[in-house]
DNA sequence: GACGAAAGTTAAGCATACTTAACCACGCAG
DNA sequence: CTGCGTGGTTAAGTATGCTTAACTTTCGTC
């Protein structure tokens, strides 16, 4: 039970990714500033000019007052890193899991950082394998897509034949928000 | 390109989600007090103080100085949420992916409250999918397993006969940490 | 009913990651 | 070669979520 404070261990902040990300991605663009940063992540130049202090000190990032921003090697594989993550995520929230694409790439974003290489590489592998032409791969998108829709126009029962037993509706409909009408308890 | 300031916007932070997980399992076993919260969650006394005064304010506990310890309605909701998302995302990492238990738990615990709900709904379901004796389910276990395997021991070609194509080894090589003998350029 | 230990609290301090305000640096126009 | 505007910086302030140290409250024991 002392998992949950490794949290604030990662090598990478939530933050930190996003800064590699857009020096990453603006670098491929032509050039870097901290202005372009600012603009690029809706934050503003202060705030860049102090991570960029943090990345430097962290050996991810090179930067001297007044000067131009670049990535170290190992700011750049992280970044690469981080990146690849969030496309292997965003594909398997979209096309396995058939989340409309906003929310995909949303729920890529957050965990894209916090998700382990491991567990990273077996969303690759799950993903490329349930989208491949391998038979059985065509055949469980076609039975899971039944699935679903079963399961969305489901039975109320607590046997449910889709389930084979024991019907998901219930443990569904807790995890949905379903309260909508207690927020002004906030005071 | 704004999505990634919402981090830290979500409903719960990592922080919160553990306290309230924590309250809530304590509640059941008998009893829940200052002292017991600080000690299942390896933090001072002086922070579950100052946590619960935050939860309170935001209507999810309820706690008075030197009173007890309880959960509102609404915490409670978010508590069992995020405890059956955690538990979910476990069962997922470990019997679908097929993680090592501990690092399933991890990437569970790290990711929990950052998953929208309608995203947890879909890993249930394709969990359950998966699981169960679907006649379609249980041939992906095999072709899966066997899938996994071929790609452990790949060939190095850029023809992966796995991969109907490309081989994904190239992108696994890059998403798994390679470089360890540069720790020491952090000065 | 006083006493001391255990439980709980406040206070002060730290780190992160922002904000705004105000101040510096630098290059180009005149 | 002066001056001004843009880009960049520091400084100070905020919020979260911790820490330790010191203080208060409560309660069981005698």
């Amino acid at each position: 039970m002392e998992t949950w404070k490794r949290f604030h261990e990662k090598q990478l902040t939530h933050s930190m990714a996003h800064y590699l990300q857009a020096i990453a991605s603006l670098t491929r663009a032509g050039g870097t500033s901290v202005s372009a940063i600012a603009e690029r992540l809706g934050v503003s130049k202060a705030g860049v000019t102090s991570m960029l202090r943090s990345l430097t000190t962290r050996g991810l990032a090179k930067h001297e007052p007044y000067g131009d921003v670049t990535l170290t090697v190992e700011g750049q594989r992280l970044a690469a890193r981080t990146e690849r993550s969030r496309d292997v995520l965003t594909e398997f929230f979209g096309e396995i899991l058939g989340l409309d694409p906003a929310t995909a790439e949303e729920d890529a974003c957050m965990i894209e950082h916090l998700v382990s290489p491991d567990s990273m590489v077996r969303f690759l592998r799950l993903t490329a394998f349930l989208r491949s032409d391998h038979p059985t791969a065509e055949r469980f998108r076609e039975a899971f897509r039944e699935y679903q829709n079963a399961c969305e126009s489901g039975t109320e029962s607590a046997h449910c034949p889709v389930c084979h037993g024991r019907c998901l509706r219930v443990a569904l409909e807790e995890l949905i928000d379903p309260v909508e009408g207690e927020k002004e308890s906030l005071s």
